[in-house]
DNA sequence: AATCTATTTTGACACTGTCAAGATTGATTG
DNA sequence: CAATCAATCTTGACAGTGTCAAAATAGATT
């Protein structure tokens, strides 16, 4: 009634597939997702995956596609606070929010930045144009604030977003990978991150 | 002849499964290693490992601790340079060190700090007490190059170390992973974290 | 020489990804 | 409307995985 589109059998298979993957590894991790156990709960045989999907690596490209958007959207958010806060702390909102995504998107965000898709697998061509963009917007970012004053301005703005990018996904990784546990510590190391990335005279 | 040890059937297997595990991984990956093909290449039944390791986890988790031996060993090494050098060029050369190590044991060192172990898998016992034997070097030398001025006095050692390691690791799985292709860039972006992680005026 | 225990093997089970071939269903065209 | 076609889905199959149970073997111990 309400559904717009039924194009086929079984109406948007291919959109219920990535929503229910999404959910699958949410809560079982990556490892505990399965073409076959996809399949089962969405209500269909286990190949049927197949006509939607080439591969389990194009599955997972999709999911971590919808990662970056949705980190995107994130991102974005933070720029309509230019005007009412100081570079340092959009910095600091920008660490900030950027754990709290990594967090919460646990496993997407491994996939978004693991080694599954980009080593293991191979990203699929509009994975690498829309992670390629999530990276320009940062880019950006970098230089908007390294005009401000809270970078060195001698390096080149790309190595200072290559590296500060490096140190939250470093910290973000030994927590969503269980080598820090203690989830505590967060924002402590989050505040002592950010304390060392920006220049001495930035800080307050 | 020269076998000082030949305990049962095989002779040493379990460090033979060791070495060649080893081996395995670091030509085709992690996910390039099971437990058959291992005994295979051994020349010795699908079970036989069992008798050595309780687990794939467990293997994995002895070839995680071999690999942190060696780091330590690396790091202690340059200690040894600590009369000759400043405190920002031992930094500097650790940084390189750990970032060549990281490099060179890709697969291994994926192992040591990486999910399959600490979140999907379990550490075993031994394991905890010898990563965590090598953080507390670390934060050590964390401790002697504040003293010496590298790094901001208001600052936690604890803190610093988590965060400048976390940094550290941040970049080197952005290589080992295949997100950040071109490794010629690495000595560069390695150049501007040492430069964005020490104090403004310990830089020359 | 007999017994015991550590080690190894064979067989089995439940999983996995994915290919090939057939069946079904909706859209398209004469 | 009837016939054709392509998209979608299912069933069957294969090779691979980790690992358990039971049987076989070989070295150490008594």
């Amino acid at each position: 009634m309400t559904e717009t589109k039924k194009p086929y059998h079984h109406g948007d298979l291919r959109e219920k597939l990535l929503n229910t993957a999404t959910d699958l590894i949410a809560t079982g991790g990556i490892e505990n997702l399965s073409i076959r156990k996809l399949a089962d709960k969405v209500g269909v045989s286990r190949t049927a995956p197949y006509h939607h999907f080439k591969d389990k690596n194009e599955l997972l490209c999709a999911i971590a596609e919808q990662g970056f958007l949705k980190q995107d959207q994130l991102v974005t958010s933070i720029s309509e606070l230019k005007n009412e806060l100081s570079a340092t702390e959009l910095f600091q909102r920008y660490v900030l929010t950027y754990i709290r995504f990594a967090n919460e998107n646990n496993e997407t965000y491994d996939l978004m930045y693991g080694r599954e898709i980009w080593k293991t697998g191979q990203p699929t061509e509009s994975l690498k144009v829309i992670s390629k963009n999530c990276f320009r917007l940062w880019l950006e970012w970098v230089e908007v604030l390294q005009a401000e004053g809270i970078f060195d301005p001698q390096q080149p703005p790309l190595r200072i977003a290559q590296s500060s990018w490096a140190a939250l996904h470093g910290l973000c990784r030994l927590f969503n990978d269980g080598i820090y546990i203690n989830r505590d510590d967060v924002d402590e190391i989050a505040k002592t991150t950010v304390n060392m990335l920006i220049s001495n005279n930035a800080r307050h």
